[in-house]
DNA sequence: CTGAAAGCGCTAACAA
DNA sequence: TTGTTAGCGCTTTCAG
């Protein structure tokens, strides 16, 4: 097998010198036609296609865009389509801008730290794209230290840059809809308020209220972890305690074990209790009855996510996070017509 | 900001010859215990950390694996699950032996056979893990041809070096257990046949049958593409025009297009049919009634996948496949009292 | 055991 | 415009 041909190779066939070569190869200026087409010639004669390890530690860049995901097993098997979306957003933005992408899952943000320290120090990327921001963030020293690009898939409490859903509207989406099919009393399912995602998800939970001028009651508001289990415990628990005919859940995780709850109460869904989830997944539209949710699309946002740290990385100052809005998607357990109206329409 | 420490300014601080410390720092012999302590502390006090890039031009190795998945998008969404436990498998293995591990997504063979390309000129993986074969794997030549490493995930039709589940195995479990709860008409609804692990399937099906002296019927072999709606469609179709009181289902999804037509037949599941299904997802478990499974351990079929590359590039030659057994979740929809029996146990 | 020197393949000053 | 020449940071012969 003979060894594959060389930038020397191409300039000499080429009868010019290297970096005469680099730059008719590399599209550059200051090379003649004629050159660079004589350049171009020999390259393709040769088959010659470049080094991508001497490219990179000859100009200092790696082409390589990290993404480190500091979730726990049981976080990402809950949310498994929302990662395989967000990745395949990412991989065609670093597709597109000539990076590749490369994986660094880590189980906790202890783990998270080691592998950012690992990313820096053998300066095997030009960024890093950072999901799930928490309060404490562990590795943001490090980030900042080494100055090192990085955006965050998520609204974190520190200054950074990040790109999340517009959280207050997705809320408020489904919401809205639910009023619009009548209910006046509407529940919300919410997950913990140490996400920052479920904070502004109540804002637009009360946004949604006022707007169709209704009251907003506190005990309407319910909370529990991002599992099954824990809707089904706090909906067993509350839902006979008020009445309400609709429910806006946190997740299509959360709306299984809420509606498994109000099932296992005698309320049947959606003709007693209409529901719109978050998060538009097979879940939801395998479910029975299959269920009515706002898409989050993280396909963009992982898109986005990309974009951005590719903004970055050139030097380019972008002040504002990107919001990616949600979209209604709907199922059963509305209980809406409106689906058969808008194929009508 | 100081330009980070080389192999050098650790070889000056240690008084040694930079080879010298190269030996050291890589832990290889002929160095004297002395020596090497110094230059040790050296790259301690320091922050010595090698450069990657270097490092990979120097030896020319890239130390980076790559991911080739030519599905589509829908193919993808239908099993986001099963890709992220994969990658997490082969994360870790990756880890392991000291890879990165890079992503590149296809959506279709053609664009499968572009990105292979890409990755074996630019040299920027040591070998390729490639799901899902086909029967044309229109890449294979280039593969061969450059003779890089590379291992699939799944069985193909060609001579290669594969991982994947041990699919006679697989659906010989499931039906085994139907067996067991005391069912004797046994309906499959299987995949379509070009998968290779269809085929697979139905000898597991076969021999569960044969091992409990049932006869096998064909007319109970049913077969149907991976979606619900085509599940849902032959299932509805076909039940009526049979007798039988378990199902077993290829995939997580097409039980519950099958269970979604059977309960539109006003047939009750489990109480008239039992159903066992191969994937265990999180549809399963929150589907209802919950879904009892044959978890394919995807995680390990990742990490597999990647023990074998690893191995493949080391020069060990491994003829015969990984194959990983599958296991057996019991849930709700098989009616089979086992679960608190065993639990009592 | 240790050190000097030659690359790995490419880019980028700088000179011509 | 084009060519010469240093590196990028590390590994690896090959002599000492």
């Amino acid at each position: 097998m003979n060894r594959s041909p060389t930038i020397r190779d191409v300039a000499k066939r080429a009868g010019v010198a290297v970096s005469t070569a680099s730059l008719a190869l590399n599209g550059k200026p200051y090379v003649s036609r004629e050159t660079r087409f004589r350049v171009l010639q020999a390259a393709e004669e040769l088959g010659y296609h470049p080094h991508s390890l001497a490219k990179n530690l000859a100009d200092g860049r790696t082409r390589n865009l990290g993404l480190i995901t500091p979730i726990s097993l049981e976080h990402l098997f809950a949310s498994a389509g929302f990662f395989s979306r967000l990745i395949r957003g990412m991989h065609r933005a670093a597709a597109e801008h000539g990076y590749n992408l490369s994986l660094h899952i880590a189980e906790s943000e202890e783990e998270a730290v080691t592998r950012v320290r690992a990313a820096i120090r053998g300066r095997s990327v030009d960024g890093l794209i950072i999901t799930n921001p928490t309060v404490t963030c562990p590795y943001l020293k490090d980030l900042k230290r080494h100055r090192i690009p990085f955006v965050f898939i998520g609204r974190p409490l520190e200054e950074a840059t990040y790109v999340d859903n517009d959280n207050v509207e997705v809320s408020r989406i489904g919401v809205r809809h639910l009023i619009e099919c009548g209910h006046r009393r509407i529940a919300f399912l919410n997950g913990p308020a140490h996400f920052t995602f479920c904070v502004d998800r109540l804002v637009g939970y009360r946004a949604a209220l006022a707007e169709a001028g209704l009251p907003y009651e506190e005990d309407l508001v319910w909370q529990s972890d991002l599992t099954e289990g824990a809707a089904y415990q706090v909906v067993w628990e509350l839902a006979p305690k008020h009445e309400f005919t609709a429910l806006f859940a946190g997740s299509d995780v959360q709306a299984v074990g809420a509606i498994r709850a109000l099932q296992a109460r005698g309320v049947r869904v959606p003709q007693d209790v209409a529901v719109v989830c978050v998060n538009n997944t097979d879940l939801t539209s395998h479910f029975i009855p299959s269920l009515t949710a706002v898409d989050l699309h993280e396909y963009w946002l992982g898109y986005w996510a990309v974009k951005r740290l590719v903004q970055t990385i050139d030097g380019e100052r972008t002040e504002h996070p990107v919001l990616i809005p949600g979209e209604l998607v709907e199922r059963e357990s509305c209980g809406c017509p409106s689906q058969d109206q808008q194929r009508r329409g």
